[in-house]
DNA sequence: TTCGGTTTTTACAAAAGCGAACATATACGG
DNA sequence: CCGTATATGTTCGCTTTTGTAAAAACCGAA
């Protein structure tokens, strides 16, 4: 559908003031504020300018909301899953800690761990790690994702390169019956892959909620793995595969 | 869900003062403190600001006071040097911003510069400038040094190798008579060297403070740069070594 | 530690903004 | 000219936001 001649120059108002007033559309175009407010409802509708109380904004930042969202979903489960993996991970060595929320809440439970050197592409978990004056952080060159603050691209795979750690700590968006980790994003993939290969072991963190879905980009297998941390028991045609091929899997009570 | 138009507007105000007080917002925007309170915890929730009593912070991730405190030292004069530099860089080209507070400072200027590329190992610089949706981010790697979220190292370096700027914005902890730029520490020096090889145009950004001070490495000499901002006229006999080199002296009103 | 002042929290009432339903007006095709 | 479709105006109940005031928590100084 078409914009109005009033929608495109509100709008354009919009873009120059970054902001718009209901009350002030109303007296200029000399409409009710309900004719407004339809204006706006549709402008926001069709992904043009978010919606806020009094009026509306120029839609900025989608992706953002969309990460603080993911960042609290099954917060308890999450929880659970990164201090089993972070008990199981001494002091003394050195890990690399990969995008994703659950690596990030990895992060918090190695507050206290001594004499550890983390490597991370994840600004949050670079952030976080700054508080535990026992860890060193290496952070991973890269261009900056601003959805979640990951960095990635072919810099960041090869600053991994140059390493090789004890543990490295994933997650994955989508973990399907054949047991294959998948992700959307293809850069992110190729930074995940180098990680895996400059690790001794590799631990994934994933909660139930990723398992059985979907995503283009295959990442690894579980057989690569060596542990496999999660919140709920996997069903029994995973679980058998993960026996077989001799990956442990740790569910956080 | 969205930011309210006021909530748009502490935010920004957050990111250039770095800092804001319930009771200045309250009167500036003209509503109760309740309410200014009401919007800082939604922000602080949704991980924009951190609270603190009387007011907010902006989430750094760095928790140094020796620095925070350094941070806020001449602030006035940095913020007047910063506009001038950023008033210098035009849209639409790459940029490198170094350590230090003043070019932070600079950063928080260029948020609403436009298509903007910024190569930068200060975590601070990439935490500001994610509020930019105008500008991409490259982080370099490196070890993160927790007293200012600096990025240095022999990784570091490497990383600038791999670029070519149109600008490079960097600090200096001392600049003597001579018209060397001077610091304090060597790996920070050897990582500024590079990024001054790697820029077609070179800025320093320096209040008067630093100058006829010591610090043991050298950095470059004055001669080297295209241009220096500052916030008081220099001293006779530096000025005239600038003019003999043709650097250019910008003094911030 | 206690104390006094300030800041924050809590709870509820007032105000502002909102969307839905329906009424009215205007435009357009037959 | 009529009937229909679309846009706008009007009203009203509901939700969100804001103000107010008292209680609780916090901070710094004695």
């Amino acid at each position: 559908m078409a914009l109005s001649f009033r929608q495109n120059e509100i709008l354009d108002i919009a873009r120059t003031e970054g902001r718009v007033v209901v009350e002030d559309l109303a007296q200029r175009f000399d409409v009710t504020l309900q004719t407004i407010r339809r204006d706006l409802t549709e402008l926001s509708d069709m992904g043009h300018l978010d919606r806020v109380h009094g009026g509306a904004v120029l839609r900025t930042g989608v992706v953002n909301l969309a990460y603080e969202q993911r960042r609290h979903m099954n917060d308890g489960a999450k929880a659970a899953i990164a201090r089993a993996c972070a008990a199981a991970i001494p002091e003394n060595c050195s890990l690399i800690l990969n995008l994703g929320t659950t690596t990030e809440a990895v992060a918090r439970e190695l507050i206290h761990h001594r004499n550890i050197t983390v490597v991370t592409n994840n600004m949050n978990v670079a952030n976080i790690l700054t508080a535990n004056p026992g860890c060193e952080v290496m952070v991973a060159g890269g261009a900056l994702r601003r959805s979640d603050g990951g960095l990635v691209g072919e810099l960041t795979t090869q600053f991994f390169e140059q390493f090789k750690v004890d543990y490295a700590v994933i997650g994955a968006s989508a973990l399907d019956r054949d047991g294959d980790l998948l992700d959307f994003d293809l850069a992110e993939v190729r930074v995940s892959k180098t990680i895996i290969r400059r690790a001794r072991k590799t631990f994934l963190v994933c909660d139930h909620s990723k398992i059985d879905r979907s995503a283009p980009a295959r990442l690894a297998s579980l057989s690569e793995l060596t542990c496999f941390f999660t919140d709920l028991p996997l069903p029994e045609e995973l679980d058998r595969k993960c026996r077989d091929w001799g990956v442990q899997v740790v569910v956080a009570g």
